[in-house]
DNA sequence: CAAGGACCCTGTTTGC
DNA sequence: TGCAAACAGGGTCCTT
C-alpha cells in the first residue's frame, strides 16, 4: 500500500532514469489503467515527449512532459520497476511497458488493477489537486494552526481526520497508526477532543514517522517494490502496526488491533489515551 | 452536508 | 482437507 514514504522512494529512484530521456514507446495493456481515456489516446499523447520533471505531491506521482502531465496514482498494488537490473523482475500482472530514448525498459505491474495513469495540463492539474489534497505534511503549510482548525471542525475520530487526504496529502493506514502511537493519541478520539499539546505532539509524530519511512525506503508488507526492485524495510520498525499482540515496546502492554474509520488499526491501549 | 458504507479488483487468509 | 466467504484498503461515488 503505497503512501507517501513510498512514493517519495519511487520518485528519487525513478528521478535520475528518467529526467531529460524521451518515451520512444508506450504500450498500456489495461484499458482500466486510464479511464475514461482509452489506452491509445494516452500511449499516443505519451510517445515522444521529454520528461523534465519527476515530482510527487501527496501519493500521486507527477511526471512533467512539458505541456501536459502524466500522473499516476499506485492505489494498492501498483509498482515501477525499471529493467536492465538483473532481469529479476517479476513478469505477471504487467499492465503497462514504456521504453525510452536510451533502451531503459520501465514497467508498471498492477495486481489489483486499482492504479490510475492521467494526463493533465498544468491548469488541470493544479485544480486537481487542491480540491482534493491538503498540505504535504513534510511542509510548511502544514502547522498547528492548520490541524487544529481542521479538527475543531471535525466530528469524526481523529484516525478517519489523518487518512482525509485533505487534511495531509499522503498518510495512509500505516502512518496515521504509527503516528498516533508515537503521539500517544487514541486512534478512537474524537478529533475536535484533541488538545494543543496532543495536536503539536501528532505533527511531530507524523513527520518522524514519515521521515523514518523514507529513510527506510517505504514498507513492504507484500506488493511494494521500489523500482531497482529492493523491499522497503519500514516493516521491521513498525511500533505497532501489524503487530497485534507484541508488547508496546514504550510500555510493554500487548499492542490492540480493532477497527476505526472502516480500517484495520493497531494500536497500544494502555499508552495511547482515550 | 459531513460521515459512513459500497464499490472497484485479485490474491491470500480465514472459517466452517 | 477443501472450498467458499471474508479480508486487505485508496479513492470515488452514493446514501443517510
Amino acid at each position: 500500500m503505497p503512501e507517501l514514504p513510498e512514493v517519495e522512494t519511487v520518485r528519487r529512484q525513478l528521478e535520475p532514469v528518467l529526467l531529460g530521456h524521451r518515451l520512444s514507446s508506450v504500450s498500456i495493456a489495461d484499458s482500466r489503467l486510464t479511464r475514461p481515456t482509452s489506452p491509445q489516446v494516452v500511449e499516443q499523447r505519451l510517445t515522444g515527449r521529454q520528461i523534465v520533471g519527476v515530482e510527487r505531491r501527496g501519493k500521486y506521482l507527477i511526471f512533467e512532459l512539458g505541456t501536459v502531465n502524466w500522473i499516476v496514482h499506485l492505489r494498492m498494488t501498483g509498482s515501477f520497476t525499471t529493467t536492465d537490473a538483473g532481469g529479476r523482475e517479476p513478469e505477471t500482472h504487467i499492465r503497462a511497458r514504456v521504453v525510452l530514448d536510451d533502451g531503459t525498459v520501465l514497467r508498471y505491474r498492477d495486481v489489483r488493477r486499482f492504479g490510475t495513469w492521467s494526463l493533465l495540463d498544468d491548469v488541470e492539474r493544479d485544480a486537481f489537486f487542491s480540491e482534493r489534497l491538503g498540505p504535504e505534511p513534510l511542509g510548511e503549510a502544514f502547522d498547528e494552526a492548520w490541524l487544529g482548525t481542521r479538527l475543531a471542525g471535525s466530528r469524526s475520530t481523529i484516525k478517519a481526520m489523518l487518512l482525509d487526504q485533505a487534511t495531509a496529502a499522503g498518510v495512509g493506514n500505516i502512518y496515521a497508526d504509527e503516528s498516533l502511537w508515537r503521539a500517544g493519541v487514541h486512534p478512537a478520539r474524537p478529533a475536535a477532543s484533541l488538545t494543543g499539546a496532543e495536536i503539536e505532539r501528532l505533527i511531530d509524530a507524523l513527520r518522524e514517522a514519515l521521515q523514518q519511512g523514507i529513510r527506510r525506503q517505504g514498507a513492504t508488507l507484500r506488493d511494494y517494490r521500489a523500482p531497482d526492485g529492493t523491499n522497503g524495510a519500514m516493516q521491521d520498525e513498525f511500533a505497532v502496526y501489524t503487530r497485534e499482540g507484541e508488547p508496546c515496546e514504550r510500555c510493554a502492554a500487548p499492542v490492540a488491533k480493532t477497527r476505526v474509520a472502516g480500517r484495520g488499526t493497531w494500536f497500544c491501549p494502555s499508552c495511547q489515551d482515550k
